[in-house]
DNA sequence: TATGGTCGAGCAAGCGCTCGCTAGGGTCGA
DNA sequence: TCGACCCTAGCGAGCGCTTGCTCGACCATA
């Protein structure tokens, strides 16, 4: 009947942003595709012309996220600055590659283990690599002297602990931007809780 | 009592146990009632002679996650140590309730947003109150000159998210115990990443 | 004999997804 | 310039299946 809101042209762009969105706010499972579809106004079945399956969705947002860490880190690591820096940069972009889409950082966190078998293995195969580079970062610092005697592995798992769950209690809209929290992440990773009396 | 296995007696015990392992392995949503019952070798229907709802299950077990969160943490803030050891004393414990039940844990870390909505707020009540016996800890410890000038509020939520992840990732069987991980997490907190030249 | 746990059939609702169909816009040959 | 054509996005009915939950019948134990 083509009225003007029905003339805008819907892409699939436009369903990943409300899937990932509404997989944010309720997770994957308590997703519909009716829910996806009345949030964009169309029916169920017309979201269909745009997707494959409601996998695919999850699949395309999760991955997809996961190019975007690699994309940041990959230069970061391969860069000539020393350890400890290389490891601020990566924090710093981490929180940024983050804070900049909280929705698809909730997929990329928690909502990646409702992902069919196959895709679910890809997953956890590219998140050990990007694990894996910072854990040889950790790793080098503790062999030069700048890091303290840990486990690196544990170490790793700790940093992104902290990283994670950034996206269960970060908004946009309160007092601390982007740029504090990654300061303030990577102050805290380096320094701790404590009062240096330098 | 019982020799063989379908004389044991089941309570309602069982089906909470057996609920929060599939909880912790694929979530609250992806989990049916025929898949409990089917653990525990009944039919979905017999479940209805030990339990009220799925959600009475959820809701059970989150809240008694949480009553173990304060019983540990109640006498400790209020004992007499200095604010940084009864800081230690909160992660150790906080550590130990997790790893004492990584099931329970994921429940009261994850899970409980699919409560029922009144339930979740109650639910975040508590878990807020908890929050806020923490944050004033640090923020005594700011006060007093113990740590450095964070924001109590977002360095709560840094150390509590270190915390929170912990179910994510630490393994009973693994090479760290329960203690290992408590005190590498103290340590971690207060003192990061840093060698100290002491 | 009374009772509590179990079975298994079954219900209404919701799930992901498919189907035949159509309105409307763009393209193009005559 | 105009009709014939296709394509895209959407409708809405509905399929086969699963969901949480109910209920009468059954039966071993106390």
């Amino acid at each position: 009947m083509g009225n003007a809101k029905t003339r805008d042209k819907r892409s699939k762009k436009d369903v990943l942003d409300v899937a990932q969105r509404l997989f944010h706010e309720r997770g994957f499972q308590a997703t519909s595709v009716r829910d996806i579809a009345g949030a964009m106004g169309i029916q169920a079945g017309s979201l269909y012309s745009h997707i494959e399956s409601k996998d695919d969705l999850l699949w395309e947002i999760a991955s997809s996220a996961s190019d975007r860490f690699f994309e940041m880190i990959e230069p970061l690591a391969a860069s000539d600055q020393l350890v400890p820096q290389k490891l601020r940069d990566v924090i710093r972009g981490h929180v940024h590659v983050m804070t900049e889409d909280l929705a698809a950082a909730a997929v990329y966190s928690t909502e990646w283990r409702h992902l069919s078998d196959d895709r679910k293995k890809q997953f956890i195969e590219r998140r050990d690599r990007y694990e894996s580079i910072i854990r040889n970062l950790v790793s080098q610092g503790i062999e030069q002297g700048h890091f303290g005697p840990f486990d690196p592995s544990a170490a790793t798992l700790v940093i992104l602990s902290t990283l994670n769950w950034i996206y269960q209690w970060f908004r946009p809209d309160g007092r601390m931007t982007p740029d504090d929290l990654a300061k303030m992440m990577t102050d805290f990773i380096f320094d701790g809780l404590k009062r240096r009396t330098v």
